[in-house]
RNA sequence: GCUCAGAUGGUGGAACUGGUAGACACGCAGGACUUAAAAUCCUGUUCCCGUUAAAGGAGUGCGGGUUCGAUUCCCGCUCUGAGUACCA
């Protein structure tokens, strides 16, 4: 038979399916393997060409690891709440269940026909109530502990509320709120419940604070920063502004140093931790308080100082102002009187500015002067306050101590203003700019006069540090993650409000499920959509009974208390679901203990880049928070991460012939011959193209318009422009996979996938030499048929030079999939099955072998020869990856380049026995080297073994 | 601006620790088979000069350097892509 890949491949996934082929155990003496891939979005448009191929990659690396002897976890699902989905709803009514479910339709058939070897009986989705109870229930263990510095972990509240009683709040070392209260133990026990509530909610995990988030009204929802892009919604594109609201927040700023310093210890791409590093934005410096001037308009100033953060506290001399941004507190009560007018225009004006602006435009210097001073602590000097929107109010204290000679923004801001600009380092040249050196001695610095950078830090930190005037202090870029969002289609917060004070819900009501709404939008009243759920209350007192605690059962007409109206973010059930597929229908756990304590970790996890500072830093704090509670093993969640690269689209364009009059006419040049014409491009669907050349009759049929078209050709032929661009259905340049697996079949275009180049490069897509692998595999199938396509292998004792082909291939290919180079292997296999197609060899002792090799990258094609060479079905998935002998590759002559000054100039086959002493003596004996050298002697020969002879004349 | 990644034929790319640059494939050209097409097979294909299948020369973004020998290492630059942005 020919090689039927439609049946083929149907056949085997099916077989797979009714078999479970590739179901993990999870128990099991083999030793564990766990490759995780980025669970996609179920998006409306389906899979193009370039959403699979990390999949591809993934899945070959799977299958590679099951037949070298791993048990291997591979599985897949849905991160299917979001933002699409719920968008649809709102513009159609169409419950965004009923469309995600819809979509995941459409995901899982498009996988199921590439035949990866997911083990669906772990599939997870994050809006299923099943999983989402859990997301639900590890809120509430966050909500339910605190950061102990001392401990450098998270530690259940109750050790807190302990501490309280014992001692009060003094010895506590947590990470918290700024404004918590000092008292004793007596003081905290004499509170009201609600005070110890409202004081407790300043240290736990997630907590809810007035905090400045950006609001996107056209979304009517709160926005992360990583959503944000330029002042603009990423999603849409939507303007965004700064609003204070209540909102539920994520301490992961407890964990910054932790999640810097596990970088260190995992294995991923440099980029990729680099961005890390930089969101984290550690700078080590110190705070410094200059204490207000006291003048008359400031007796009623409540604070003594003005906090500043610096990373340049040796400069301290070298201070001439201090700027705030506009928005600092401080800044109404430090306006003088007569600076007032100055400062409200400077404030309106800032305002106004959108973020864009602010961005565009670092070159103008602007602020104004407060009429207020501070006091220089290490010299007690006055200096004046101003204001200027180059210091933002979200970074530090929202103060910086300005030094001109130091800092250029600080120079270009004392120019304009005319602020004196103090050198302090002997070495200094400020006559056009800042010279920001930390070598040379210092000057005009009092004590420091003399020293250099580093005992001149030392110096001055201690002598603030003395004074009560500051303090060294690391300071961290990174923000308190915010974890509320006003949108319907996300996990409920299991939460219920007293009054104003928030309350878990018992845990045995979990989950907390989404309650039906009229419509997905907010409120009349700017509420939240779940805000719209008629009678959808939390009443503890009906609850049925706690079986943990031994409960009575209290029915009756408990008192009804409001739900959290907001939902959890898109990153809620990302940061913790590679845990559920260990254990996926466990109902009392998010995962037992024992499969947490076998498959413990990802080892290969395989995604973009996009997610660096979103998805993979939530998924490093919920696993090290959930490791601090012992919940999990492991401090970070995977151990190695590969970034597949983008796919980008490759658009086709035709050229319309543009008449006297401006107007298009239906005659179309071909791209090579529109320079003498005038003409306009136009998209065209690159479905129609091949090599970029139009399929004229297609082109016809395509649309309407066009079914007159007359061309200009060149060479007969039509051949269109090409353009690199994101791929679009606008854009026609969308490769759907389901066509292409229609044309040539899944193998082909697995293997066509990883053969366009190196994993993790990015690249626009083109099908042109999809051929190529769709002749490989046929070649390789006709191996073992002959003339007739009957299928016929030989067991005769196999040649030498079949032995070394499949030898070569067997190393080549553990080569390559160990160090993820799937490209060159791919060409290896054409090597060898060109190789054995040259050789005649329809060896079964050579093919069987070959069959394994390959089946992790054509597993369609290979599980049917597999049985056809009289092996028991499904068992290839499993069979041992051939042991490779070096024995059959070994060479005893090699062909010697022989170059004159580095030259090549001929091969020389010599002996591999021979040592270079001899192998010099040789060649230059040689008449045909005779005829190079001329007569002259070689100045030096180089001869390095088995490599190369260089003859230096 | 800063950080990171990259640049090799007409195209995608290969060359793993410095050792025959262009593997493998696409495309193109020519040929075989065929009434024709598809499929298949064969030959050629970095560029320049040139021919009897000669013999040369140049060549991995640009300019230097180290080395017997550099796509690979070092220095300086250009361009492309990504991230980030007044971070004190």
């Amino acid at each position: 038979m020919d090689y039927q890949f439609k049946d083929i491949e149907q056949k085997w996934q099916q077989f797979w399916a009714d078999h479970q082929t590739f179901k993990a155990d999870n128990n099991s003496a083999k030793p564990k393997y766990y490759v995780l891939d980025m669970f996609p979005y179920p998006s409306g448009a389906g899979l193009h060409v370039g959403h699979p191929l990390g999949y591809i990659a993934s899945d070959i690396f799977a299958r590679y690891k099951r037949l070298k002897g791993y048990n291997v976890l591979h599985p897949m699902g849905y991160d299917s709440f979001g933002l699409p989905a719920e968008q649809y709803a709102i513009q159609t009514g169409q419950h965004p269940a009923v469309t995600t479910e819809a979509n995941i339709a459409t995901y899982r058939r498009q996988l199921d026909q590439l035949g990866f070897s997911f083990d669906w009986s772990r599939e997870v989705r994050t809006s299923s109530p099943d999983f989402y109870k859990w997301t639900q229930w590890i809120f509430m263990q966050l909500f339910n502990s605190w950061y102990n510095k001392a401990a450098d972990k998270a530690e259940p509240i109750g050790k807190l509320v302990a501490h309280f009683e014992q001692n009060g709040s003094a010895g506590v070392d947590a990470v918290c709120d700024e404004e918590v209260a000092a008292f004793t133990a007596n003081e905290w026990k004499a509170f009201p419940n609600e005070e110890q509530q409202a004081e407790l909610l300043k240290y736990r995990m997630t907590y809810l604070r007035e905090s400045t988030v950006n609001w996107c009204a056209a979304l009517g929802t709160v926005l992360a920063n990583d959503e944000v892009k330029d002042g603009f919604s990423e999603r849409g594109g939507y303007p965004v502004e700064q609003k204070k609201m209540m909102q539920w927040s994520m301490r992961i700023t407890a964990y910054a140093e932790r999640l810097l310093q596990g970088l260190n210890t995992i294995d991923w791409p440099e980029p990729l931790k680099e961005m890390q590093r930089n969101w984290i934005g550690k700078s080590i410096g110190a705070s410094v308080k200059f204490p207000i001037e006291r003048a008359a308009h400031l007796s009623q100033l409540s604070t003594q100082d003005i906090e500043v953060f610096t990373t340049r506290v040796d400069t301290i001399f070298g201070v001439t102002f201090l700027v705030l941004a506009p928005e600092h507190e401080l800044v109404p009560a430090l306006t003088t009187p007569d600076q007032k007018a100055a400062i409200d225009t400077y404030i309106a004006q800032s305002k106004k500015k959108s973020e864009l602006d602010r961005m565009a435009d670092t070159k103008t210097v602007s602020g104004a002067f407060t009429g207020s001073y501070v006091i220089n602590p290490v010299n007690g000097e006055m200096v004046p306050i101003f204001i200027a929107d180059y210091v933002l109010a979200g970074y530090g204290t929202g103060a910086v101590m300005a030094v001109p000679s130091g800092d250029q923004r600080d120079y270009l801001f004392a120019k304009h203003f005319n602020l004196p600009i103090l050198p302090i380092i002997d070495i200094q040249n400020i006559e056009t700019e800042a010279d920001p050196t930390k070598e040379g001695k210092y000057i005009n610095s009092g004590f420091m006069n003399g020293l250099a950078y580093k005992e001149a830090t030392a110096k001055v930190i201690t002598f603030l540090e003395e004074k009560g005037a500051g303090k060294a202090k690391i300071n961290f870029r990174m923000r308190d993650a915010i974890f509320g969002r006003q949108r319907y289609w996300g996990e409920p917060v299991p939460v219920y409000f007293k009054g104003d004070l928030p309350y878990l819900i018992d845990e045995k009501d979990l989950p907390v499920v989404l309650p039906e709404v009229d419509k997905y939008l907010p409120t009349e009243s700017g509420e939240p959509p779940l805000a719209r759920a008629k009678d959808w209350k939390y009443r503890p007192d009906q609850s049925a009974p706690c079986k943990s605690r031994g409960g009575e059962s209290k029915q009756g007409a408990g008192v009804a208390y409001q739900y959290e109206h907001s939902t959890m973010p898109g990153w809620a059930g990302s940061s913790w679901y590679w845990y559920r597929y260990m254990d996926a229908h466990n109902d009392q756990e998010f995962a037992s203990r024992k499969t947490i304590e076998y498959w413990k970790d990802v080892d290969l996890y395989i995604g973009g880049s996009e997610h660096a500072t979103g998805h993979l830093l939530y998924s490093r704090f919920w696993n090290k928070f959930l490791k601090d509670l012992g919940l999990v093993v492991e401090e970070e969640p995977f151990k190695k991460l590969i970034n597949q690269g983008h796919i980008q689209g490759r658009s086709n364009l035709v050229y319309r012939l543009i008449d006297e009059m401006g107007r298009g006419t239906n005659t179309f040049v071909s791209h090579g011959l529109i320079k003498p014409y005038k003409t306009s491009p136009l998209h065209v669907d690159v479905n129609i193209i091949e090599n970029d050349i139009l399929d004229i009759n297609k082109f016809k049929s395509w649309r309407e318009d066009f079914k007159d078209a007359e061309f200009i050709l060149e060479n007969g032929k039509y051949i269109c422009g090409v353009e690199i661009e994101k791929m679009s259905k606008s854009k026609y340049n969308v490769v759907n996979p389901d066509d292409l697996v229609a044309r040539y079949g899944a193998d082909t275009l697995r293997m066509y996938e990883m053969f366009l180049g190196p994993l993790e490069q990015s690249k626009p897509w083109n099908t042109n030499g999809i051929e190529g692998v769709f002749k490989f595999l046929r070649k390789f199938w006709k191996l073992f048929h002959d003339e007739q396509l009957n299928f016929r292998v030989a067991d005769d004792a196999p040649t030498k030079a079949e032995l070394k082909s499949l030898h070569k291939i067997i190393r080549k290919v553990e080569e390559d999939v160990e160090r993820f180079s799937f490209n060159t292997s791919v060409s290896s296999f054409m090597i060898a099955v060109n190789e054995l197609t040259d050789l005649k060899c329809n060896k079964r002792a050579i093919l069987q072998d070959l069959v394994v090799v390959l089946s992790a990258y054509a597993p369609h094609i290979c599980e049917e020869l597999w049985v056809l060479l009289g092996n028991q079905p499904g068992t290839l998935s499993y069979a041992p990856y051939p042991k490779f002998n070096a024995e059959y590759l070994v060479e005893d002559e090699f062909a010697y380049p022989i170059s004159f000054n580095g030259k090549t100039k001929m091969n020389l086959n010599i002996s591999l026995t021979l040592e270079p002493s001899a192998i010099e003596n040789f060649v230059v004996n040689n008449t045909e080297v005779q005829k190079y050298l001329d007569g002259k002697t070689p100045k030096k020969v180089i001869v390095v073994k088995g490599r190369i002879v260089n003859i230096v004349l």
